[in-house]
DNA sequence: CCTTGACATGTTATAGTATCACATCTACTC
DNA sequence: GAGTAGATGTGATACTATAACATGTCAAGG
């Protein structure tokens, strides 16, 4: 794994739609503006965003890599939250059911949700030089798959590329 | 977890292609069809099918449900092979570096390819009622894929879709 | 023949991921 | 203030996967 960027602006390759993955930006600023989107989606829904669960998605937003639970549980026992799986998986899960986070299943590891609230099908896009994991939109592709489905009813699905961000492709090159 | 199907031709709702798919068949003779090919595949491209990798394999062609490494490491072990994780995870490894098995990460399980040797990009389609997995042709998903994917390169994909198949979409009805 | 090297198989040990079962706490309701 | 639902905490354990190394097999080249 290749060292961790400098600047949360260099960690940060991807906030934004699709066709501007992975363009620098602001990232404290993106990470505020999805942290306030999920605030007010849990309020709308009679959910608690608690300070654990507050505190794993803020950790999740940090970074454009994918988590793992006991990387996000280290940091939660090293902030006094408690230091057995459990805290971690139940915060995570929390935060996936209610469209605030995604599992990445092919990392094993968990990422914030860009675009909270919206009610998406979003398809993930990992790259394995820099390890970033980007959302992107994926209407498309779920009903290119209700299609191949043939009558099998979708009902979830989980879509992942591994590849080359542009970023690291330019790198590649010399 | 569903009481398993008590015959060979229930357990197999999928061999076919997606159109067919779930279609009821005669499942030992899809089964040798494709052991034939896997030979076929592999001796061609100078690769051995060694009485391990083949057992695997035909383990796993015993079923459309995806089977865990270790359920397959314990049918291994009964037969004589060695009874440590490795020996199972190396052969699993093997038939899908060759395209003779896949790895379905939402259930962390394997299944057997059954187009081997077709070089195709499939998808796999999850009963959460019966647990069977069927593959479905991929190329419009990729396609779709790719240009939702902007200016990433997308390298492999792993596409799942957790639903239910057409047997029990009748079954719930009743 | 027999050595060499590549590959396959086997082992022990350990790492990494996830869940169960149960106790406690908090906050709200009646 | 008793009852209740949900959230958090714990210890224990299950499940998934890989590292590191020893042995075995077999074909090619000397």
């Amino acid at each position: 794994m290749p060292p961790l960027p400098k600047t949360a602006h260099d960690a940060c390759p991807g906030c934004a739609t699709p066709g501007l993955a992975f363009a620098p930006h602001d990232h404290a600023r993106c990470a505020g503006d999805v942290m306030a989107l999920a605030e007010a989606h849990l309020a709308a829904g009679g959910q608690r965003l608690t300070p654990v669960r507050r505190r794993t998605l803020e950790i999740l937003l940090e970074t454009h890599r994918a988590m793992g639970a006991y990387d996000v549980l280290e940091r939660l026992a090293a902030e006094g939250f408690g230091r057995q799986p459990p805290v971690a998986y139940r915060a995570l899960e929390f935060l996936e059911e209610h469209g605030l986070a995604h599992r990445i299943r092919r990392l094993n590891a968990f990422a914030a949700c860009m675009h909270p609230a919206e009610d998406h099908a979003p398809v993930f896009l990992i790259c394995r030089a820099c390890h970033s994991v980007a959302e992107a939109e994926g209407g498309g592709v779920g009903a290119a798959l209700t299609a191949a489905a043939g009558g099998f009813a979708v009902e979830r699905m989980t879509v992942e590329a591994l590849g080359l961000c542009p970023a690291c492709q330019g790198a590649a090159h010399g």
